[in-house]
RNA sequence: GGGGAGUUACCGAAGCGGUCAAACGGGUCAGACUGUAAAUCUGAUGGCUAUGCCUUCGCAGGUUCGAAUCCUGCACUCCCCA
């Protein structure tokens, strides 16, 4: 049933048990957790595929367990990294973990009687274990054979570039601990993850079958790419992070609004919890007249919804009809804050709207930033792309006054379609 | 160490005494078209107090009424032979 939905979604790259596993489920309510290393302070686009596996278990009446690795993100999970990492300062570290378990309360239920979700750092249990203990009691599980032949380990040690530390090489061994620790404490039986997790998890698996003599269960999700193959979630400017402080809500929503007709059914499927009977509609209307973009909007609406809330999903609708849309006019400098929050903007003294009958929409250009010269914004203007308050400018001579202030201090200005810049008169 | 070639605007590349702020291509920017797509088309692309003025053709000098163009020195790059 519910295994059935995520491998028509696309969700499941790869689990311990193809045969037996959606049974297992069905039997009764399982406890299963995902892991979460705190290498930035905050959540990207490429958390939330296990992130939300661990919702849709939970929507389905399992236990999960979000965990944060306060202690695996001291060494670094080599998987997927063509190098070795640095290792991040402890205060970093500290302040990473903090941020992290605050954005992943907003996807779980911590309130759903037997299946509510907890939220662990293995720090808890990793950090008071001795060296000697751990190597007596876990590392003697572990043959070097067995860990050589995993592909996280072969890649690096296959190449000439970089090498692999003992430090990274040990990752695996915390993380399987981790699978037996959750066992132990709250009967966590499977474990999922990005599919570059495959072999840490199945490290799980083996300790615990060595320690405990029980069999645990995997599953991973694919990594969510592009029909190009690169990954979702980059931008020129980055990464798409889910904290509003990084990547606005306004970013995050145009970046959705944004995918290829190619992609968008994929996110649909993976990223939302839209029905199936609504993916097929949007799919089929796609097909039918792709240039409407309903695939695409709703899938904006969805993702920003779920990370920003309807609050966030608001400002940013809002931002993006003022982008995309007519004269601004009748706002106040808090609505115009918000709107452009991530556009830069200048100040200028009040009282050059006053002189000589107005502030040159070239010179104002310049100080916006948004001409390199004076002769940059003649020809700018000259040749219609220069706006304020997004009407177009159509004379070099114009003058700017208080009049054509959007809202107390403010006047937006803006040089072709979609550089902005606010100029702010105190 | 010897011989040769080069250094031009954001990049590539023409220019080889005046008509050179410097052809052409790419990039970039703007406009039209469009689905906040792709492609296409048009225009612009040193600065300014702007029918003119100023600064730029590796750097510093020189020849000349006049130099990106000729001469001298310097720096750097590349190639060939040791």
């Amino acid at each position: 049933m519910l295994l059935e939905e995520l491998r028509w979604r696309g969700l499941i790259h790869q689990t311990t048990d193809d045969a037996n596993l959606a049974a297992w489920l069905a039997e009764r309510p399982r406890t299963l957790y995902a892991g979460f290393d705190p290498t930035a302070p905050s959540l990207h686009v490429g958390h939330l595929l296990p992130l939300l596996m661990l919702r849709r278990f939970q929507r389905s009446g399992h236990k999960p367990i979000a965990v944060v690795g306060g202690a695996t993100g001291m060494i670094g999970d080599p998987s997927g990294k063509s190098q070795e990492r640095n290792l991040l300062s402890r205060e970093d570290l500290a302040r990473n973990v903090a941020a992290l378990r605050e954005q992943m309360r907003q996807f779980l239920d911590f309130d759903a009687g037997s299946h509510s979700a907890e939220l662990v750092n293995n720090f808890d249990w990793v950090g008071p274990m001795s060296y000697l203990e751990f190597l007596r009691d876990i590392g003697k599980n572990f043959p070097v054979n067995v860990m050589l032949a995993k592909d996280s380990v072969k890649s690096r040690l296959g190449r000439d570039d970089t090498g692999l530390s003992y430090t990274e090489f040990s990752y695996m061994l915390l993380q399987a601990y981790d699978f037996v620790y959750l066992f132990d404490k709250y009967n966590c039986e499977l474990q999922v993850g990005g599919s570059d997790q495959w072999g840490n998890i199945t490290a799980g698996i083996d300790l615990a079958r060595r320690m405990r003599g029980v069999p645990l269960h995997g599953l991973t999700c694919p990594l969510l790419t592009k029909s190009d193959g690169s990954k979702m979630g980059k931008t020129e400017s980055g990464t798409l992070w889910l904290a509003a402080n990084r990547t606005s809500p306004y970013q995050f929503y145009q970046y959705w609004i944004r995918v290829e007709d190619a992609d968008v059914g994929k996110c649909l499927r993976m990223l939302t919890s839209l029905s199936r009977e609504e993916i097929e509609r949007l799919d089929t209307a796609r097909e039918a007249d792709a240039a409407k973009r309903d695939s695409q909007r709703r899938l904006a609406e969805e993702m920003t919804r779920l990370v920003h809330g309807e609050p966030g999903l608001a400002a940013a609708q809002r931002a993006t009809d003022i982008f995309y849309g007519a004269e601004i006019s009748d706002l106040n400098d808090t609505q115009l804050d918000e709107i452009f929050a991530d556009v830069p903007s200048q100040q200028l003294r009040r009282n050059v709207l006053n002189a000589d009958g107005g502030l040159l929409i070239v010179d104002a250009l310049v100080a916006a930033g948004l001409a390199k010269s004076k002769g940059d914004a003649r020809r700018t203007t000259q040749q219609g792309g220069a706006y304020v308050n997004n009407r177009r400018i159509e004379s070099v001579e114009a003058r700017l006054t208080t009049g054509d202030l959007a809202s107390e201090t403010v006047m937006v200005l803006r040089s072709g379609k979609k550089n902005y810049a606010l100029l702010r008169f105190e």
